[in-house]
DNA sequence: TTTTGAGTTGTTCGA
DNA sequence: GTCGAACAACTCAAA
């Protein structure tokens, strides 16, 4: 009898430095590999579909990069409990290989595929690849999990790591006549505009990848926060999101260099910073890190909650973030901490609303790293900042798009508006509106609130909630 | 157990 | 225009 296992693919859509897809190729003498598209994933409330569209485009490479491999991707609809042990029966396999996930819908979800599976004598194997270091791998001298990313990242960084994998050239399959590859369904299209998102798949990211360390890397210290240069960072989210770059390559790749490189090195120990305070903190995902003495009462009016998500604050920088969001399903990381502040602090509205609309666009979207960057805003968070640090958008859009251009991409009615005003239109006389061909309040928002007694109002709420007792 | 040093991303004000 | 100080207190991690 020959032994069958099953690779189970999920957010891992690559072949390269894949160790449970080597792990099974080596166990085995024949390897189904096996998608899932999860009906539990695709209809939450926070589902997304310029996420949906990217991993479904993302998956049809995988299944002819599979197919060129001498084997055929399985493709399947449903609830993963129920399909697995189905699928195992079906082939006769007796062990699913599928790289750990550590959030804590993948973590319910391989537990009951798991006990699905071990009834009917089937083992669910689980090896890492999702990060460098598995989330609760890194731990203090007492054995507890970090939550200071300085410490985090020291430990982080002085574990060693371990061997990178090639991609596999063939894979073992079935005897007999070569199956087909499942056709792989249509869902929603995108939201976003096709052509602003990342082309998908393993293929591009790793072009993505090859051109990030040539090019941009070594001056990632100096144009990270710089909105209007579209090289400015990596654009790799979305390829670690989904797998079609293992972070461990990007790491060892990247290598020791100069200030560019820590920088970016510390930009994905900050990812599993916050994948790591979510293996430890489950609960974040639906309440404050720290509510005591942290969190503010917030506000709850609607409309200015509308304003602030489909980009009509009247603020250019906070508005040209929210329409880049919608158009491309994709924020600067600069741009988001803007916007990000703006609903905190500014609106004084629940930091949990922001962050929903975020997951609900963004093809990189990532339940850890986006709770953990809005708690950090909202200063309810591990590490948070300080609660008196409040963007002024102003400023922030002066100092990081000085020349207008991120404001004038994603906000076109503003393209004539000269440099010196671009990132407070409200002060234009009527002359200089009209020259500009922009009426404020007419053709653009004027201020929804004013700034100045917007950040009055939030250092109040935030000293009120820091004096608060228990 | 106690102590100590450290702690992503900023703004405003007054000299 | 530039510069430094103030804006708070608290918690964590390790010595």
């Amino acid at each position: 009898m020959p032994s069958i296992a099953i690779a189970w693919f999920r957010r891992d859509l690559r072949l390269h430095d894949h160790p449970a897809l080597t792990a099974a190729i080596e166990a085995a003498d024949v390897v189904i590999p096996v998608f899932v598209f999860d009906d539990g994933l695709l209809g939450g409330r926070t589902a997304s579909a310029n996420r949906a569209w990217f991993m479904r485009e993302s998956v049809v490479e995988l299944s002819q990069a599979l197919a060129a491999r001498g084997v055929a991707l399985r493709v399947t609809r449903g609830r993963p409990e129920d399909v697995l042990p189905a699928l195992a029966r079906e082939t006769g396999a007796d062990r699913v290989y599928v790289t750990r996930d550590a959030a804590p819908y993948g973590r319910r979800r391989d537990r009951a595929v798991a006990a699905r599976l071990a009834a009917e004598g089937v083992m669910l194997v689980e090896l890492p690849g999702l990060y460098v270091h598995e989330p609760d791998e890194v731990t203090t001298r007492d054995g507890r999990g970090f939550s200071v990313y300085g410490p985090f990242r020291r430990a982080w960084e002085a574990r060693d790591r371990r061997p990178m994998l090639p991609a596999p050239d063939r894979l073992p399959s079935p005897p007999g006549r070569p199956r087909r590859p499942d056709p792989v369904p249509e869902l929603a299209p995108p939201t976003a505009d096709r052509g602003l998102m990342p082309r998908p798949g393993e293929a591009a990211a790793r072009d993505r990848l090859d051109g990030w360390l040539q090019r941009g890397l070594g001056g990632y210290a100096q144009t990270r926060n710089s909105l209007g240069d579209e090289d400015g960072t990596s654009r790799l989210s979305q390829d670690l999101r989904w797998g079609l770059l293992s972070p461990l390559e990007v790491v060892e790749r990247a290598g020791l260099g100069n200030e560019g490189v820590r920088v970016f090195v510390s930009e994905v120990a900050w990812r599993e910073f916050y994948a790591h305070v979510l293996w430890h903190h489950p609960r974040i995902l639906l309440e404050p890190f720290r509510e005591r003495r942290t969190a503010p009462e917030v506000t709850s009016d609607p409309s200015t909650f509308d304003a602030w998500a489909t980009g009509r604050t009247g603020y250019p920088v906070v508005d040209a973030a929210m329409r880049q969001l919608h158009a491309s399903g994709f924020v600067h990381n600069r741009a988001r901490m803007i916007a990000a502040s703006f609903l905190t602090k500014d609106l004084l509205l629940d930091y949990r609303l922001g962050e929903a609309e975020f997951m609900r666009h963004l093809v990189d979207g990532d339940v850890a790293s986006n709770n953990g960057g809005w708690q950090w805003t909202a200063g309810t968070g591990t590490d948070a900042q300080p609660f008196f640090r409040i963007f002024n958008p102003v400023l922030q859009g002066r100092r990081f798009d000085p020349d207008g251009v991120y404001v004038r991409r994603w906000v076109p009615e503003l393209a004539g508006v000269p440099t010196a005003r671009i990132h407070d239109p409200w002060t234009m006389t009527q002359g200089e509106q009209v020259a500009a061909r922009v009426v404020i309040g007419v053709d653009y928002p004027a201020p929804i609130i004013d700034h100045a007694d917007a950040r009055a109002r939030a250092l109040a709420a935030y000293a009120a909630a820091a004096a608060r007792p228990g």
